[in-house]
DNA sequence: GTCTATACAAAGATAGAC
DNA sequence: GTCTATCTTTGTATAGAC
């Protein structure tokens, strides 16, 4: 991956963030990292390649950082929940920033096919990683919940996307602080 | 209102809810509604005003529709919940439809400014909604919980509109009324 | 690997005939 | 109120020089 690939794909993916799939272009995207728009198709062939790319290394980082929590036994899951919040709680003091598979979401239908699987991916991941979490956590006594872990763990990752998504209009900040307390009442 | 201009005003909202705005086109539009291009113009000025026109309109029906319920001493804080859900169920199982408002956060940043006002004020028009609803609820002694209503409020409607926003991309309709059980034993 | 030049499609919008 | 014709801009993508 050579430096001018990696800058693609940090401008491109921040363009998504803010202002949707649609919206980011090529023109973008090549007057932020300073080259001409042609070459970017060095790098990546079309925007769904493009897209795909940038996906893939969101799932990616996640994947790996999860599933070494995961796996680490020391890892209580109070601390596994503070972990997964803390991406959220990033960009929701980011100005008109959203998850990027939150964004994506917003425009599935607008999406090439190859783009929506990765969406579909990232979502149900993170809905499985969570309701792993949940499970221990009950199992060995730290979470108290009544529902079953896996309809739980839905509502907590839905919470959360819907939350980026409302703060961008209201401009409330607080939001998902406030969010993030109900949240853990509701395991204690 | 004309025929048509109303005819326009339904088409636009459901490529807004299925397509978001940007993809939202005239010429789409035009297709389905049978007539040019240009036509759209003589009733709606711009895209940015037909855009807000469309908002505006869906503001209203759930102002007047909510106003009615709240001013309703006859409703139980239930009867209420159920009302404001069953929009959320609809759109549900309607294949990638969302809520209007929550399209159109997916996509703020690429909104005109007028329409962004329209879109913050269908949020906070719905979370202080829900707030009197939980407040009452609480106070006669329906509904049970240790949050501040307007917190509760917040997560609330979040929820629904993250569930919708998720739903869309993992074409897994039932989540939203799992969801929504889950609200309903936290209320309990 | 980056450039200029260009092709081609689709977008929002305007002018003016009917 | 709707049309045809046209303008302008912006988008993705290609060809070929350097």
């Amino acid at each position: 991956m050579t430096d001018t690939a990696t800058k693609i794909l940090d401008v491109g993916q921040e363009l998504i963030q803010t202002r949707g799939y649609s919206a980011m272009s090529f023109q973008h995207i090549a007057g932020r990292v300073g080259i001409k728009k042609p070459s970017i198709i060095h790098h990546f062939p079309s925007k769904a390649t493009l897209g795909v790319a940038i996906i893939r290394r969101y799932r990616d980082t996640f994947t790996s950082q999860l599933d070494a929590i995961k796996k680490n036994p020391q890892t209580s899951a109070w601390e596994a929940l503070d972990f997964y919040f803390s991406p959220y709680l990033h960009f929701a003091q980011t100005p008109d920033t959203v998850c990027l598979c939150g964004a994506l979401a917003g425009e599935i239908p607008a999406l090439p096919e190859e783009m929506r699987l990765e969406v579909k991916q990232f979502m149900e991941d993170h809905q499985s990683w969570l309701e792993g979490i949940l499970q221990n956590g009950r199992r060995n006594g730290e979470l108290t919940f009544s529902e079953t872990p896996a309809r739980l763990a839905r509502m907590l990752f839905n919470t959360l996307q819907g939350t980026l998504l409302v703060k961008r209009s209201t401009d409330d900040l607080s939001q998902l602080n406030d969010v993030i307390k109900v949240i853990k009442r509701m395991l204690k």
